[in-house]
DNA sequence: ACAAAAGTGTTTTAGATACACCCATGC
DNA sequence: GCATGGGTGTATCTAAAACACTTTTGT
């Protein structure tokens, strides 16, 4: 009995958090599958996935991952972190995802294991255009996730402990919010990424301490009221 | 121009860190490949590497991790921990690594992802014992690793990273200790662990605080001075 | 009695939390 | 002048760190 001769395939798949500074959300985004109206297959029914894709050949992990983001949503330049391997032979067998699989894998019985990569962006950063097999790219609230294709609705919560886990300003913080900010833009950030309420007294005594930011002489323009210092992030 | 037409296989390596209690060390468990003594093959060089094969069909990763583990040190039923995978398609491409694979494998050159688990056990605690192409199953001081076949050096080291971020007494310390031990038992394991020093006062005042923690009327036996008082988990 | 490790508290410091009023500005 | 969010300080509590002497036991 030979226990390695099935196909194999590697993917990749990509979890976006975006950080929505105006509404205080934090979304994630995913795509809407494409049906490619071959013949027979008028039974499609488009699921949204995670961005993902086959790795190719002589590329590795952390290349294909930014080349299949790019391909589907035409989105680059992310600094992806690999959270996790999902490779339960179940994972692309389920009813649902059969006729995808047809449509798009030229060995859709193939197992496929998939390395899964996430990072956290200010929404405003990046404009999303569909490509490749997406139809359409969407962003939806982390606190109301569809069904997703596959087993993405688990990759997704794993992203998303894996955030809070790792959530850390200086990586993060000078991609999500604008060169000036104001304080409390800052501190909206972090109430939506932990979904909490912090004292704004206590949290700027916090981040002073930490050093990385710089007062400006500007002040905010255009506010109801009054408006705000602003601030930017040190150098290093 | 194809794209995935290379084959491309899945396996796992794991990483097993044996405290040894008597020595106040932190180790390694590592096979020796073993030369199969096929014609042709008398310049084979055989190297240290992490325990680790291929993953079989229908065959999830956790399990594969077990299986392989147990196939080639005899060692079972660990609570192995998924962290990380390593698919840089040159990292079995290197000339120390051509005549295991060739050897060893179907597909010499086909393409090798390897998902990565670690754990940590007393080492005390598991019996290894060769098997399969293990010529012999060794412990190395994590201080003093020798070169490894293809890129396991690099995964010890992200594994003892992992180690110390999620290193955390509920989840080990009941396999790492003796039933009854003395709570300078347990502070030399913290010590290790972390590569430090701690005063025993502060140590003990924050452990039991934690609350896991059972005194027993118990002494030890057979000490050289004065006897310690013994204590135990509590069940939960 | 002596050698060795066990056992034990207090003080200091730093960080986190709780909490409320005045101020500056745009309208 | 008033509505709104900006801006600010103190007191308390908790956790962590520094620190040294006495006690118990086996030999």
């Amino acid at each position: 009995m030979k226990k390695n001769t099935f196909k194999k395939h590697i993917s990749v798949d990509c979890v976006i958090f975006g950080y929505d500074e105006e509404n205080d959300k934090l979304e994630v985004l995913l795509i809407e599958q494409k049906n490619p109206n071959k013949k027979g297959h008028q039974s499609f029914i488009p699921q949204f996935a995670l961005p993902g894709d086959l790795v190719n050949d002589e590329e590795n992990l952390d290349e294909s991952a930014q080349r299949v983001l790019n391909e589907l949503t035409n989105v680059s330049g992310l600094n992806l972190r690999q959270f996790g391997c999902f490779g339960d032979p179940m994972r692309v067998k389920q009813e649902k995802d059969k006729e995808w699989l047809h449509l798009y894998r030229q060995d859709p019985d193939a197992r496929v294991v998939t390395v899964a990569y996430y990072t956290l962006v200010r929404k405003e950063m990046i404009r999303p255009m569909p490509g490749s097999f997406a139809q359409n790219v969407v962003w939806k609230n982390t606190k109301r996730i569809p069904a997703l294709a596959f087993d993405h609705n688990l990759i997704v919560k794993q992203a998303s402990s894996n955030l809070r886990r790792d959530f850390d300003a200086d990586m993060f913080a000078k991609e999500l919010l604008p060169q000036k900010f104001t304080l409390k833009n800052l501190q909206n950030l972090y109430e939506v990424i932990f979904n909490t309420t912090l004292d704004k007294r206590n949290f700027i005594k916090r981040i002073k301490k930490e050093d990385h930011l710089l007062e400006l002489s500007e002040k905010q323009k255009g506010t109801m009221f009054k408006p705000s210092k602003l601030y930017r992030f040190k150098v290093k």
